[in-house]
DNA sequence: AGACGACAAAATGTCGACAGTTTTTGTGTT
DNA sequence: AACACAAAAACTGTCGACATTTTGTCGTCT
């Protein structure tokens, strides 16, 4: 109610940081691809001005890399670090749902239930026309209405730059349609339920069980992804 | 050895963000003070251009805050979501420090002594000039090196924006000489050399504790601050 | 006297152009 | 043909100026 619609009046800089930053979480731009200054004034009609303070943004949340008098790079997904990225992931998805737990309201509990629902109908919308955007992006909402109920502004901070960079790697995974998982909307969803159910206990440990069971879960599925062998049915001696 | 030495050649964007950002750490830039973009360009003999990149650079990290069409600010302190704040710092100086005593290498352990010798230094000579730059300073540096061996470079990112603003408040606490604290930098070297020690023995839990009692001296002499007195010689009644 | 509205001043948002580097291209030599 | 060097193209870093928005002031009207 007291939320403007959103048809706000944004600031050129604004709509290109918003839409690049669409882009590169949605890995419609890949890992490592150049962003040209003048090509990006280009394409959003503007000078380069505006093009250059999103990217200077974006720089700042690590989305791009800007290498000095080189051209600026969407930030590659960097292996080496992966182990540590799903560590930290695990440990700040357990300290904000658990105290999501204990400290959420009931308008919060009401605003997680409803992130829960919208995703199950997402995950569907998902499998039905073969587009991962609506999986993700509604998990990603439902676990960020978890973490806003936490009420530390640190901590939600932190783990939403987690969770974009979680976004990304979720968009690589379907990029090969490695179906591999077995796992359906509904099985996904009867997880989020216990959360929904713990959190609304006030179960501070047993969410933080089902956080750290559920980071696990996407370990798993990464691993999945890095060990599926697209190429098997191809045979080298033909 | 393969480091280069300092005296590379900076753009100008990146002095004055440089600068900035040291003056801001250190409060001499006031909190909520306004920052005009063609009066710092004066101050630094540059056009705007380099200085509005500086200030979207710094609005990424926090430090200053962006109202649109309107002047930048220095970020002010934000008294409400302190005891986040200090939950959040207590966590992650946890997570750090326990990961640095456990995959630490020697050399990593040869820096963070040698850190802790810095701060000892810098904290006795700060007492006798009077001057709380090298104490913080060097405390900061003193942590960010056991930090930087817990090789999560997230980590160590996020904690090391805690500790950016953690470095604030306590150049604010300086400034009103609340000396009410009595530990001498005796006292927090000896804090310091439990934790070389715990660390040199890859000794997990020990150091967990002692990070977490650390936060907790800092959380007390931030309640000294507040709680202190600092017109009781003033006597209402003359 | 207080409120509303037009005007003026100042700051931000954007633009086009120039200067300094880096990368690419092209040429000549070994 | 391969390498070294030089010219040129392309791009980033910076500048000064213009456009737009906001803030502050003044005057008029009720």
């Amino acid at each position: 109610m007291a939320e403007t619609p959103k048809p706000e009046k944004l600031t050129g800089s604004a709509k290109v940081y918003k839409q690049l930053r669409e882009d590169i979480l949605r890995m419609d731009l890949a890992p490592g691809q150049a962003l040209d200054e003048v090509g990006l004034a280009e394409r959003f009609s503007l000078s380069r001005s505006p093009i250059r303070e999103a990217l200077v943004k974006l720089a700042g949340e690590g989305l791009v890399q800007v290498l000095p008098n080189r051209s600026t790079i969407v930030s590659p997904i960097n292996f080496q670090d992966m182990p540590r990225f799903l560590d930290t992931l695990d440990l700040l998805q357990r300290a904000t749902h658990r105290l999501a737990a204990e400290n959420r309201t009931d308008a919060e509990l009401a605003e997680i239930e409803a992130a829960r629902e919208a995703f199950l109908e997402g995950s569907r919308l998902s499998i039905a026309t073969n587009n991962s955007v609506p999986h993700i992006e509604r998990n990603y909402d439902f676990h960020m209405a978890i973490a806003r109920a936490c009420r530390n502004p640190y901590l939600i901070r932190f783990y939403g730059q987690l969770l974009d960079e979680a976004k990304r790697l979720g968009h690589m995974r379907f990029q090969f349609k490695s179906q591999t998982t077995n796992l359906t909307p509904e099985d996904l969803d009867a997880q989020h339920k216990q959360m929904v159910e713990a959190i609304a206990r006030r179960d501070g440990a047993s969410i933080e069980n089902l956080a750290h069971e559920h980071a696990n879960l996407f370990r798993g599925q990464f691993m999945d992804y890095v060990m599926a062998n697209h190429t098997q049915r191809v045979a080298v001696e033909y």
